[in-house]
DNA sequence: AGTGCGACCTGATCGC
DNA sequence: TGCGATCAGGTCGCAC
């Protein structure tokens, strides 16, 4: 759900008002899986300050200075919330960081209704090998270079291959199967049998459709929030993910939902081929 | 080796 | 009204 326009823009929340941060506290309200030993994690993070707020795919890094990092997986409903002094813990609430820059306090919540997310205290080291086995950032290189990384000799279906991390970053169900939409490619077609016209149209339409999610602070299809409890304003512009049964936008054929790859998977019979 | 699939988790929604 | 079943999905780990 948070996927790469979702966490970017999380990413450049945080970064504006995290940088140069120092944490001062950090209070677990509720432990978790994601921080196996609760001493370390919040000893190892008090007093020290944050050099940057960085996305990789879908994973946020606080680099901090001292040659470690806390990386932050929002998976489906995780979520960070800037608050103020007074608020109060609520349901699925985990961590409040204390934080101070320049005088001025930060209250920041880290909240998963599900549970599935996670932030872990790793090393230098540690970081670079999970950076180094992602694929390339969609919106870092050029739609030439994305094109031959799905020129790829495999019995995988496109869909399936977009959803591969180690292929490209940081793509998830949404904006597979709205680049998918605007490529006129059907998601289940086999990522060996498309030609070297449609994988560069699908590249372009990876970039275009990530971008524009951008401009508009991602989409909220279902749980997703931005650090300030704002929706993105993406949703209203998609043109297939959760409209199963109405109208097509370009040709008015009723969109089909189907399974694919494990998840629901939307696509225009029409316009796609 | 590459691929597929279950597990993880909770809340919203649907059907009876 | 209430209750159970189903669905949402990113990623890990295991099986084939």
């Amino acid at each position: 759900m948070p996927e790469l326009p979702e966490v970017e823009t999380v990413r450049r929340q945080l970064a504006e008002r995290l940088n140069n941060a120092t944490i001062i506290d950090v209070v677990v309200w509720r432990s978790g899986r994601e921080f196996p030993s609760q001493a370390n994690f919040v000893n190892a993070l008090k007093g020290r300050r944050i050099k940057s707020v960085d996305r990789r795919a879908k994973l946020l890094i606080w680099r901090l200075d001292n040659r470690k990092a806390i990386t932050a997986h929002l998976k489906m409903t995780g979520r960070f919330l800037f608050v103020d002094q007074n608020y109060k813990q609520e349901k699925h609430d985990r961590i409040r960081f204390i934080l101070k820059e320049k005088n001025k306090k930060i209250f920041l919540v880290w909240a998963d209704i599900r549970q599935f997310g996670f932030l872990k205290l790793i090393d230098e080291s540690e970081l670079n090998q999970i950076v180094s086995e992602y694929g390339p950032e969609p919106l870092d290189v050029s739609a030439k270079v994305l094109a031959e990384r799905l020129n790829r000799s495999s019995t995988r279906s496109i869909k399936a291959t977009l959803l591969d991390q180690a292929i490209i970053a940081g793509i998830g169900n949404i904006y597979a199967d709205e680049s998918l939409h605007r490529a006129g490619i059907r998601p289940h077609r086999c990522v060996a049998h498309l030609s070297l016209v449609e994988r560069l149209r699908l590249a372009q339409e990876i970039q275009n459709v990530l971008q524009e999610s951008i401009n508009q602070q991602g989409a909220s299809a279902n749980d997703y929030v931005d650090t300030q409890g704002q929706k993105g304003g993406f949703l209203n512009l998609l043109r297939v993910y959760g409209r199963a049964g109405e109208p097509c936008r370009t040709c008015d054929t009723s969109i089909q939902r189907t399974v694919l790859a494990q998840r629901g998977t939307h696509h225009c019979p029409t316009c796609q081929k």
